[in-house]
DNA sequence: TTGGCAATCTGTAACGTTTCAGTATATCTA
DNA sequence: TAGATATACTGAAACGTTACAGATTGCCAA
């Protein structure tokens, strides 16, 4: 035991990994030498930061992250923000890729953060900011006037959101350009002769719900067709209630002759909705939506879709907020993804 | 400066969040009698105790995370080991909120290590083991002789697999019975008349690629169908891959009248293949589909569907490896999840 | 020769926690 | 009464890192 300990103070403790204090044996330095000769400080030798650098790399030296964070408070962790139950499914998936395949080439580490629909959303941005969990957080499912970007901006608390706020205020964010992607849906259903259209929008009280509704308000009047309201569901709705809704407006006397999805699982059931009231897509109505995986066009091929990257999008995201963590000014860390064009199938008018 | 000193020294700092001190200065009590309070120690008067944790209750008391594991090693951190590219959407997400559900209400956070095609799924697990950057993890894709459960085992990672190993080890895991998914499967279609079935099976080298081919086989025999080979491709294929091999398949003169799927977004494929070739569902061939989601009846209300519920495996996974952290025997923390009965939403023959 | 200065390197303390090895006091035993 | 024992508490050290405030050396100007 004493022998031990004898090791230890010496670094030279043959089990365990290397710490720095191994390193410091190992090259005849002192502890404070290598750390700076491993971040590359100025006041070290040319000579010595190469030798500590060769050994460090030579054992696999890595630093221990609860040494640095209890030291710095940096935790190299970014922590994705997500709702359980109202999150969709391929988004979740991809932007967690995306975000991993930027935080790979980095010391960073990915932790989820979820909260459920009980919860307050402030809740676990609290936490992280309070506890000084992560240096950095991604949010989704954006308001206009966001109390959680609000929050990280006057606590310090470097954020990208997934879609944009309204709050006159600047900070990184990756979005969709959706108003953009409801002008060219309702301009591809009108060159098809369609003029009276029905939106299935975002869930009111997200950004990206009235960029939704204007860009499809905005082309109407352009194309000079007419809306059919279709506002008491959302793509937040359950399959079920979507499906039956739509089923009742296509029932109804004055029926619209398309749509505009906002969601690929959402459109399944519009379809289901249309085919439930005996219409036929493609003949009676035709129907715009977006997907994310290009999963669609085997449901029915007469549907036209426009694509949306939710993998770029986590890729975005992390590169704005690891940029917010470096120094760069936020409102260099904006980027809005159009929307390419919309893609049929095989459709009966084309 | 001076007084900033002081006042941190007797953990009275007004800014930053409490620690320990600052409890010990609140009660006048030491350090050590506190963290022992804090987790009912035996050796801790009973009023001191109630003090304490009343104390810290009020002012929201949260051990530091960095502290903590910079001293004792443990992380509180589960990971999460996933491929980014052939895992399945749905599975991501509806894991990651199983795990959630379930570490929400314990001090450990989510931390999700991806590996890519190209890396080796050691990888990861190297990373965790030596940097110990968790404790405890969550693997899926398992495989028979599973290095990964095997190398865990040997380093005193608690893990737990989704699948199960058969390397003559016992470890923690959650499996869904493929076995009896491939026997319900075939007994349905043989129900239904069908006698030459084909199977779209998991990807050769996992475990429950083995567990659904015997079911398979098995049941063949007990209703006297035959198979009609359909393995060159597996759901690991891409849409694309399946589709054309599909309806190739379905213009040869010997063609399956039944498929066995053992995922949805392939069970699209094979649907879209069987119509490529101008056959149809529900007449000339009916098709079996796990589903995790329930979205393949919009899609046809001919398929006849399985539901696997990956938040549930999510749960009982996190389940499984916080017993094993906890000391509770590997064996204990096995689950097996039935299949439910096979589900027909709408389909001719009733 | 002396002092000054730049270039390198180093020891100490601190981050917040837990463990170890105590100390002080009260209570029991003989 | 003396000693033992149980009870309740405490300070110091350590985990691995970095920041601060030096320390040592060599070299050059005056």
């Amino acid at each position: 035991m004493d022998k031990q300990r004898r090791d230890k103070k010496e670094g030279a403790s043959a089990q365990g990994r290397p710490t720095l204090k191994t390193l410091a044996f190992m090259t005849g330095l002192g502890v404070t030498t290598v750390s700076r000769a491993l971040k590359d400080a100025p006041e070290i030798g040319a000579e010595t930061r190469r030798r500590v650098q060769l050994v460090a790399k030579q054992i696999g030296y890595r630093p221990n992250r609860a040494g640095v964070r209890l030291r710095t408070g940096r935790t190299n962790v970014i922590s994705l923000v997500l709702n359980t139950d109202r999150e969709i499914m391929s988004f979740v998936s991809d932007i967690i890729y995306g975000v991993s395949e930027v935080l790979a080439e980095t010391p960073y580490h990915l932790i989820v953060t979820p909260y459920s629909r009980s919860q307050d959303p402030m809740e676990p941005i609290r936490y992280l900011v309070e506890t000084g969990s992560a240096d950095g957080v991604i949010i989704s499912r954006t308001q206009p006037n966001d109390p959680r970007a609000r929050y990280m901006l006057e606590h310090g608390m470097p954020f990208a959101t997934h879609g944009r706020t309204d709050m006159g205020v600047v900070h990184p964010y990756h979005d969709f350009d959706n108003h953009a992607f409801a002008i060219e849906a309702v301009r591809r259903l009108a060159s098809m002769g369609r003029r009276k259209l029905a939106l299935l929008s975002p869930p009111p009280g997200l950004t990206y719900y009235s960029h939704t509704l204007n860009g499809f308000a905005d082309a109407l009047s352009e194309v000079g067709a007419s809306e059919i309201p279709f506002n008491t569901v959302s793509i937040d709705h359950s399959i079920e209630q979507i499906r039956s809704r739509t089923a009742q407006l296509m029932r109804r006397e004055n029926r619209p002759d398309g749509f505009v999805s906002s969601a690929a699982a959402a459109t399944l059931a519009i379809v289901a909705g249309i085919e439930d009231a005996g219409l036929k897509l493609g003949r009676d109505v035709d129907v715009v939506s977006k997907q994310s995986s290009d999963l669609l066009h085997l449901f029915r091929p007469e549907l036209l879709v426009v694509n949306e990257n939710f993998r770029l999008a986590g890729s975005e995201l992390a590169r704005s907020v690891l940029g917010w963590i470096g120094g760069a000014a936020p409102g260099s860390l904006q980027s809005l993804s159009l929307p390419g064009e919309v893609l049929a199938y095989r459709h009966p008018a084309g």
